[in-house]
DNA sequence: ATTTCTTTGAGACTCAATCTCAATAAGGGA
DNA sequence: TCCCTTATTGAGATTGAGTCTCAAAGAAAT
């Protein structure tokens, strides 16, 4: 059995949740590639496979996998959510074209520091983050 | 006449729209204070004015000043989108208690200028950004 | 005054996402 | 292995923010 299999059996152990087949199935969609895919896409690739799920449980297995850090949930400002596994765990922020829709991802680590610094300064204690590029492609320009 | 709403009959004009009771309304209301609220916020305040509108003409209001850069749209992650005038124009991010909701705003220039040179580096142009902190406040720790 | 064009608003509609609840499946115990 | 308890699933209903429709009202032009 594959290490991102052990570990979606161990977050639902923890979570106090069954191992079942379309909990799998959505987990193994999602890890298939490294696309920014909604939660339609997600359900169309499994049923195109012949596995059955419905679009409830597609929804309530994405939920449990974002909150354990296995999912990221990406709010790209229009339309439908956008989701992207977090096997690799090296963390990044999008730059978005508003014309064609393409996403580049990038990270920079002063701009990481300096968010520390901010949330430390307004004493919140840092959950999470959004930091989005909105902006016109090369191709579109 | 004040000048805010010499701005508002300008960009109406810009715009090729007309200046009516209903979209002086909708701005006035906007500007009336530094709050982060909601279309139904803006539109119910309005409406306990005794000025009659409909909340069709209030998002609609609320784009055309969005669009001119003259409100900004704060989507918080959850439930509807917040709005706030940009009369006095220095930007800021914000950063949100994820247990009360409480917004304060922080400006950090090396943020800012560290985006443009995302921006370039991948040959974009940028066009506008969303930076998010989301947290726990003192007050909720 | 008449014509033309814009705006308004009540309510219908959209669509992503969530909820319901009866039927089904998982997993532990014997 | 079979049972039994409890969780999960899924079809379809529901929600809710936001958008759209279109007839009526209003503004501007002639």
């Amino acid at each position: 059995m594959s290490k991102a299999i052990r570990k979606l059996k161990h977050i639902l152990r923890n979570e106090g949740l069954r191992f079942t087949n379309q909990r799998e199935a959505v987990w193994s969609e999602i890890i298939s590639n490294d696309d920014h895919r909604e939660a339609d896409e997600i359900y169309m690739a499994i049923r195109q496979k012949g596995i059955s799920v419905s679009r409830a449980t597609v929804y309530r297995t994405i939920d449990v996998l974002v909150k354990n850090n296995m999912v990221r949930k990406l709010d790209v400002g229009v339309g439908p959510s956008k989701f992207e596994h977090k096997l690799d765990a090296h963390h990044h922020d999008h730059i978005i074209c508003i014309q064609c829709g393409r996403i580049e991802e990038f990270m920079v680590d002063q701009i990481e520091d300096l968010q520390d610094k901010v949330a430390e300064e307004y004493g919140f204690k840092l959950v999470r983050h959004i930091h989005q590029l909105f902006g016109i492609c090369e191709d579109c320009q």
